[in-house]
DNA sequence: AATGAGTCCAACCGCCGCAGG
DNA sequence: GCCTGCGGCGGTTGGACTCAT
């Protein structure tokens, strides 16, 4: 039993558009707008459905809509915002003048969707496919090293499956997964990841939407939106993610290899700048000299981890660890460098990261 | 030139939420 | 509270087009 169609489809013409019909929805609507579009067919003497003529309208003949190219803001805004929203269509293309929904969903599955597979991110989850590989692995109970994360890591690492496991919540995680583009997440608080997938009988709901009310949908296309076109990296708040803990380890941020075995484990470390060395150019980019001194930096081959991330696949194979050998991960020459985090830690110990290069070059 | 594969995108489909009766 | 109609939405399809062989 479900609801009857919307018009008798014996009687109607489908298929595409002519020049004629066009006219006549144009024509239509200049002199009676919009609206009741059951009746239009019948009115502008067209042989479609209502239906029809208002996704003609909408997605074609309205005049405010653009039918160039997308340009590359656009495509960056509709990443970003896909990946703080998921695939609502509707609420990406209010966010792009002359854009409708059916746009912005075709480009997503024609072009954006293929770019990211081809740079090695799932456009699901935006995670790379190495990481994802590695945390289904996981799953199965794969032996952990107990204390292979630094407690600050531990914090983002926490943050980061809370967003991207669960739904994303616009208060605390915005990932702008642009080149050269600051992630922040706002607030420290991490809620139960079961409370967004939990309804209110306690039962399983797989409608991550239910945690999520217009509002905050909204904010998060503000931040997204405002984080997209913001140029200047230092007005958006550093990430602030260890209540407390102002002084600075680097030991807090090296972590060991459980996958390898003891011997081949490989000492690794975040990739760390002050706020006041770099503008965020990866080629800016210093080791720290207590890590080289330390003997850390000392060995070709090394693998730099992403913030909050650990390696899960015997050091290769996911965003932020560096194909190119020694130091490439600095970004100073190597094409092959790319797409990694960049941990940004000021004198108050408040941190900030941003993904480098993690649009416009290829993972591999 | 013919043909098959791949790409693109306009249009369709079915479901949903909302408003009005 | 229920029913109905409408508009909106996201997923999918099919045909036109392009490109490689």
């Amino acid at each position: 039993m479900g609801r009857p169609p919307c018009c008798d489809k014996s009687n109607v013409k489908r298929g595409l558009w002519t020049e004629e019909e066009d006219a006549k929805i144009l024509a239509y609507v200049s002199k009676h707008g919009t609206g009741n579009w059951t009746s239009v067919p019948k009115k502008a003497g067209l042989k479609r459905c209502g239906k029809s003529c208002r996704l003609r309208w909408t997605n074609y003949l309205r005049p405010d809509l653009k039918h160039e190219s997308f340009t590359p803001q656009e495509e960056e805004l509709i990443i970003n915002l896909h990946q703080a929203i998921g695939s609502r269509w509707s609420l990406i293309a209010a966010q792009l003048p002359g854009r409708t929904d059916n746009d912005v969903k075709n480009y997503w599955n024609t072009k954006l969707r293929k770019k990211l597979y081809e740079m090695g991110i799932d456009p699901v989850t935006h995670k790379p496919f190495s990481q994802i590989l590695a945390d289904y692995g996981n799953i199965g109970g794969l032996p952990r090293a107990g204390n292979r994360i630094g407690s600050l890591n531990r914090d983002l690492r926490n943050a980061f499956m809370s967003k991207s496991e669960s739904a994303p919540l616009p208060q605390e995680a915005i990932l702008n997964a642009s080149s050269h583009s600051i992630m922040t997440i706002r607030t420290p608080k991490m809620e139960p990841i079961q409370d967004c997938h939990t309804n209110n009988n306690g039962s399983s709901s797989n409608n991550n939407n239910h945690c999520w009310d217009l509002l905050a949908e909204l904010q998060a296309i503000k931040l997204v939106t405002e984080a997209s076109n913001s140029t200047n990296q230092e007005t958006i708040p550093p990430l602030f993610f260890s209540e407390g803990s102002s002084t600075f380890s680097w030991s807090e941020f090296l972590v060991e290899d459980a996958v390898l075995p003891s011997e081949q484990q490989t000492q690794c470390y975040l990739d760390f700048q002050g706020l006041s060395s770099s503008t965020g150019s990866s080629s800016q980019i210093e080791m720290h000299d207590d890590i080289t001194q330390n003997g850390l930096n000392s060995e070709a081959n090394k693998t730099f981890y992403d913030v909050g991330e650990t390696d899960y696949g015997g050091g290769q194979g996911f965003a932020g660890i560096d194909k190119g050998g020694a130091n490439n991960a600095f970004g100073a020459s190597s094409s092959s460098d790319n797409s990694f985090i960049d941990a940004i830690l000021d004198q108050d110990g408040e941190m900030s990261w941003e993904f480098v290069d993690i649009l416009s070059e290829p993972f591999y």
